[in-house]
This record gives C-alpha cells, structure tokens and sequence, in this order.
DNA sequence: CCCCGGCTGACAGTTCGCTGACAAGCCGCG
DNA sequence: CGCGGCTTGTCAGCGAACTGTCAGCCGGGG
C-alpha cells in the first residue's frame, strides 16, 4: 500500500518513511503544500501522513481542497503546535488523526495502521485479468487503460465471466444471469452480445471454448 | 444520534454528557465495566467515549470484546495514563481516536464529530465537484460560483448523488432515498425532478448513464 | 466434401429516458 | 377564508439507444 509523507524536514521525512516502510507501506517523500496538494489529487495512497508547517501551501489549506474535492484518503497530521486550538481546527478540517510533535515512531505507525485498518472496509474494488480491467463501483470496463463504454447488458456479462474467470462458462447459465430463466431467449441473443462485446474490446478477451462456453482469456 | 459516556467519576461523566449533549448527542453514562461492556453489545449507539480505569472490567479488556464480537461503533478513548505505550496499545485494541487527560470539552466535541462524521461516510461539508459546489451545512448550490437555487427535493438528490458520486446511482435507489420505499412514485417523477435540475445547472452535470443510473459529472 | 456449432452484419421492435404541459397540493399572505 | 405563487407528480409524445432476430458466412472435424 502507498503511502505519501508531507514534511519539509527531510531527516523528519527520511524518518517517517523508514518506519512507514518498515510497516509495509510504499512510502513516498515530498516537502511542498503545492506538489502535495497536486499529488494527493492525483495519485491514490493508502495513507497520507501530513505536516502542517509547509512551504508553498499551508497543510490545513491542502487538507482543506482534498476534502472539498472528496478525496477520502486517510490523513494523519503532524504538528509541532500542540495547542487544543489548533488540534480542534485540524480535525474540522478532515484530518482522520492528529499527532502532536515530539512523538515516538512507534505510536505514528500504530495510528497509521489504525487508520488503514479502518478505512479498508470502503476500497474501489477493482479486477484486472489481462489487459481488461473492470471496476465494479463505478461499473466502468477498460481495455489496456482505455476506457470503453459498455452497455449494462454487456457488463454484467462481462461482470459474471470475470467473476467465474476461472472455468468457462456455459451459454445456458449466462442465459439464466442475463435474463432470468423465466424469460427465455434465443441463444442466439448471447452471441449477439459476445460479438459486440468483442467489437468493443478486440479479439482475444472472451474467448470461445467450443462445447464448454465463454471464458476471459488470460484467466488463470 | 445516541452516545455512551464511560467514566466512573461520576463528575467527568456528568460533564462529558453535558457536553455532548450540547453538540447534539443524547447522551448516557455508565460506570462500570461489565455493564458498559453490555450495554455497547446489546444497545445501538453512534459514539462511545470510553474511560480506561474502570471498575470490574478494565476499558481496554471492555473494548477488545466489542471488537472481537464485530461491533464496529465508533469509540473514542480516555485515559488519564498519557505514556506513548497505553496509547498505541489503545489503538491497536481497535479504538477509532485516543484523548489523554487532562483535556478540553471543546476538542473532546471536536474528535466526536469527527468520528461520527467520519462513519456515516460523509466528509467536510462543502463539496466541489467540477463546476459543481455543495455546502451541506447551509443546503446551498453553485455552479462555477454562481449561486443555484434549488428546491428542498432537488438538493437531496444532488446531496445523494454527490455523497455517492464514485458510483452511478440505480433509478430504484434514488426513489428510495427521496421519498422512502413505502410511498411508491412513478419512475417518471425522478425523471422529472432531474430534468429540472439539468436546467438550472445546465448539462454536463448531472449525467445519465443507460442502464445504470445517474452520476454526477467530472466524478473522478 | 459436408455438416454443425458458432460468428457476423443488418435491421427492426422495444425499451429507456427526456421534455413540455398541466393540474393538484402546499404555504404564506392579505 | 380565499388567493397567488411555488413545488411537484402525472401524462403523453418523442427520439435515441439498446438488443433480439434473422439470414448468411466461416472454419474445424468427420
């Protein structure tokens, strides 16, 4: 998991990201409000750990425009001023944690696992089986990175066949997904949705199994 | 929204029911362990504040029997034992937030909203979304900065739709939401009352996605 | 060589969602 | 109590997107 230190101190910062490292995380340094703020819009991290006193950009304003962005990423922040003040003004600002300097390495990890552990139970489920990936909140489909537009039809197909990636799936049971065994159709209506389907994405992402069914290719 | 004080001296309890009351909770005390441990398994509650030395069974014993039962009420801890060790053991026996005494009634209020506010999903109360701008404290609209008005049923359904913007939202859904499932609306009501929003807004904010739902624009 | 399962492009029926108009409810005001 | 304005649900018509069907094609296996 990522994880992003905003502190312009660079021993402070060189510290942070050794422990943060050394709990798993990926960290990653930088020491400006303004490329913080930017990277925090634009990049996806598990864990921001935040220092208030920044040049460029104040961290409370950068903490500020992530959250009116809706940026939900988990910040903890770090301050040397340890007044209640200060703390209350942080807090209302969208900080998930306050940790007020001097502090011990040990506990800023326990927070930030903490903190991670929390916010674990709302991450973007998102699959990727080859050069497909498929993003189940948003229900968007891309192919190599490139989004392609898909009809609700084709994606819950697309949807069950990534969910069953794992053995190729009979024409009769997508049948039965698609519509509902109460209503049947021609089987030939599966195969007009695979073909444009495949229209979509190119040739070799659902591949035909002759006599077993549909199957995602590159599906181990 | 309900909250727990548990706190044996029966002076700090009284003040932090005080306290929160004021913000809002309605808030109970315990002083006991055991029944505190109860009463956070059996009762629903929005918030606990739970003290660290108490009678018959200590906080953090109370607080890891909550977690290991799956009870994933937000609780915010005290302890008058300010060394770095109680605080990550606190933590890491699943507290949401962590308070030493002696502290301010004003940052206790403070880190309770922000846990709250945290849990129910909804961060700072204003929202940016492209050109689109939601104050959910005032319930005002602006688009580009320009001030929108809106009607109380259409700020809802903007307010919904923005609070779930990561993911496009089923017609079914919304009714729901707008008007509760037991008063059935036609479908075409929706429709409507989108309709009316796209003209003041103007398109490009409010996008229909066939088959899926509706998903604010510029969602990232 | 023929057959059969599967594929494809075209086409048309159907569904879905949009819009403008209208009327019923609701509220404040005189 | 009546009136006028605002809000909001319903209706009907329309356009576009979606999707099932059909006829013909392809390719591998017997």
């Amino acid at each position: 998991m990522r994880a992003l230190c905003v502190e312009d101190d660079p021993r402070i910062a060189a510290d942070l990201a050794g422990a943060l490292g050394r709990a798993g995380f990926a960290a990653e340094i930088c020491g400006d409000g303004e490329e913080a703020w930017f990277l925090g819009d634009t990049e996806e991290y598990g864990l921001i750990v935040l220092d208030l006193g920044l040049p460029r950009m104040d961290g409370l304003s950068v903490l500020k425009r992530w959250r009116a962005a809706g940026r939900q990423v988990p910040v903890l922040v770090l301050t040397a001023r340890g007044s209640w003040q200060e703390r209350v003004e942080g807090i209302d600002a969208g900080a998930d944690d306050y940790l007020p300097k001097p502090f011990r390495m040990e506990e800023l990890v326990a927070r930030a696992r903490a903190l991670v552990r929390r916010s674990a139970g709302q991450g973007a489920p998102r699959q990727e089986i080859g050069a497909l990936s498929l993003d189940t909140t948003r229900m968007t489909v891309a192919i190599g990175g490139q989004p392609v537009a898909v009809t609700a039809l084709e994606y819950r197909l697309l949807a069950y066949l990534a969910l069953h990636r794992a053995r190729p799936v009979p024409p009769t049971e997508l049948l039965d997904h698609l519509y509902g065994d109460e209503d049947a159709r021609e089987a030939n209506a599966l195969e007009a949705v695979v073909a444009r389907l495949r229209r979509k994405l190119g040739r070799g992402v659902i591949a035909t199994r002759r006599g077993f069914g549909y199957q995602i290719e590159g599906a181990a």
